[in-house]
DNA sequence: TTGTAAGCGTTATCAA
DNA sequence: TTGATAACGCTTACAA
């Protein structure tokens, strides 16, 4: 029975009201007598109204959208990302229009073109293809998270500071020799690439023999264990006798050096120390669970949201106001499991 | 220097046009003379015009969103499949207004409401919630994924398929005892249920002894990792020196019990003979890496996103046609690796 | 407390 | 091939 689409002419033909105090119903209620909210609300139940955001976002200009682009979902580290993103919904109330980017430096633009026309009132970036300048120029509210970020609004993860205490923790277990296993591809600009230097500072601090260790770009979860596997069987042959302490960039690295030590080395697993770098799944979930240094990764998105709703406010203020970049910083968690035992 | 807001108004007044020609250079180009087109064109870039996409919606009536309803993203299932549909952009050009459940039915209803205030064009779901008699009332193109799907359109993983595929391997092993170990609150008319089903009737088929484990409610993934212990060690206890096959519901709970087993009972190992299901990261990623009844999430998706423009199709030739549930099966595919070596 | 009327930036229908 | 005009459904001065 219910006509399709019920406006707001509807109910007010019904009533007998006009769409403004139907509008006033619904935006500023204090200014509509209880009776008549009352024959207001009736006539919406009766008709079966079903409000439409569009036609308000077109009225007031604002969308209650946030853009978000993302390299992928399939690293767990992005995927909550994600989750906190959403679940901020219920917090304040913004919408998120996600593109999951990896096709590209082209297709990212496009993306971010789609998302300027649907007029997004602000935008989250974690992909790295585009660099935080051409990001600028767009010039609306935008906050970047964990990438390069020299010229935008940003929050990260206090890397430099999980790289120290990585390493102070592998000092602590008494190593002899200091390992760190890397992503090849790390910008010097991205904040990931701090944890290098903290691993450096803590090895020139203590004066401890210590080595840097990287691998050339995987296709592939094998091929990516692979590589790693031979590092590994490389450390074994070169400090036989010593206890190595490992650094790995990341816990799906640490999973795989753990396991190919489980597997290949199980004899001369008192000298190994390990620790990664996130707090993923994989760290908890694996035979003996690997320490690591963790992301706050609730913390990253409510600095994110807190500093994005920020810059949206000044904006409507003064919609030439100019964004100052902002760069906050969020204290990594050390988690020791058994990977670290200290002696 | 660029005015904030470039319209088509503005564009028609610098070059002399009417807004209609300008809309037209966009939507039928075909009927703009070359020579007008190149003069619009100039003008775009010259003014620095921006699309808004919001007032055609309005004006056109379709928004080109899709609403999306997924329980959660620390699930990898639940991630692949978002990335999966985040890519499926560039074939369709749907944009995904994602809202993550698990805030309960209430909340789940109320971002329906706002997916409609957005006039999406359609609705997928994942998370159980709602029930799909519900789900259907709302009467719009909608498919959901691996749930309760008696009222609506969907598209699933042969479940049945998968438990006879995983319990068929198992038996190839050559095992002496069948055990099922199950997540506790499937409902009985869940897609996933019927796994159950594939590894009784196999079971019975050979005549094989078998026995269906399950534990309550897990709070977190060591308190889950606990009741599983548990459930191992009691299966080691009541099977001694019998090989034992383990088909567990999916790969979290495989590689729980794999890694006890490792720990724990290592001795034995050779009595054992695990699968899993989903094929998830971790079953790759396991110290021994775990036999797995893989879900295809690229053709469910598929599946799902043809399912929907259908309906959607149909919807717009005719707003009040009937959209009769269809429901479509994607075939698991069985991935066997170290924990089902066949004798 | 309520109503009038203009406006948001497009698209669609006609007529020219 | 182009333009005038009326939608689309809501918000917001301003007036009553």
């Amino acid at each position: 029975m219910a006509k399709s689409n019920v406006t707001f002419q509807d109910i007010a033909q019904y009533t007998g009201f006009s769409k403004t105090t139907i509008s006033r119903y619904f935006n500023h209620p204090d200014t509509v007598t209880p009776q008549n909210q009352a024959i207001i609300r009736e006539a919406l139940e009766k008709l079966g109204y079903q409000s439409n955001k569009v036609a308000r976002i077109l009225a007031k200009g604002q969308t209650e959208f946030i853009g978000l682009i993302i390299p992928n979902l399939y690293l767990s580290f992005y995927a909550e990302i994600l989750d906190e993103f959403l679940k901020s919904y219920e917090k304040y109330g913004y919408k998120f229009l996600v593109f999951s980017g990896g096709q590209g430096e082209e297709a990212e633009r496009q993306y971010i073109q789609e998302l300027l026309a649907y007029h997004v009132e602000g935008l989250i970036v974690l992909s790295h293809t585009i660099p935080s300048l051409e990001l600028a120029s767009y010039d609306l509210p935008l906050v970047t998270i964990e990438r390069e970020d020299q010229y935008v609004s940003s929050i990260n993860t206090d890397n430099y500071q999980g790289g120290v205490e990585a390493t102070e923790l592998l000092h602590r277990c008494g190593c002899d020799v200091y390992l760190h296993i890397n992503i090849p591809v790390l910008g010097k600009k991205t904040p990931a690439f701090r944890r290098i230097d903290g691993f450096r500072d803590v090895c020139r601090k203590y004066d401890l023999p210590h080595e840097f260790l990287s691998y050339k770009g995987e296709s592939s979860y094998q091929d990516l264990a692979e590589k790693l596997h031979v590092i590994t069987d490389d450390i074994a042959r070169k400090y036989p006798g010593k206890r190595k302490g490992i650094f790995c960039s990341n816990d799906t690295i640490a999973n795989i050096v753990s396991n190919h030590l489980l597997r290949n080395h199980s004899r001369d697993l008192e000298d190994y120390r390990l620790i990664g770098f996130d707090g993923s799944p994989v760290s908890e979930q694996a035979v003996y669970p690997i320490s690591t240094i963790a992301q706050q990764i609730d913390q990253l998105v409510d600095g994110a949201m807190e500093l994005i709703v920020d810059q949206i406010r000044i904006r409507k203020k003064d919609p030439s106001a100019l964004l100052e970049p902002v760069h906050r910083t969020v204290a990594p968690v050390l988690i020791s499991r058994a990977t670290t035992e200290e002696v």
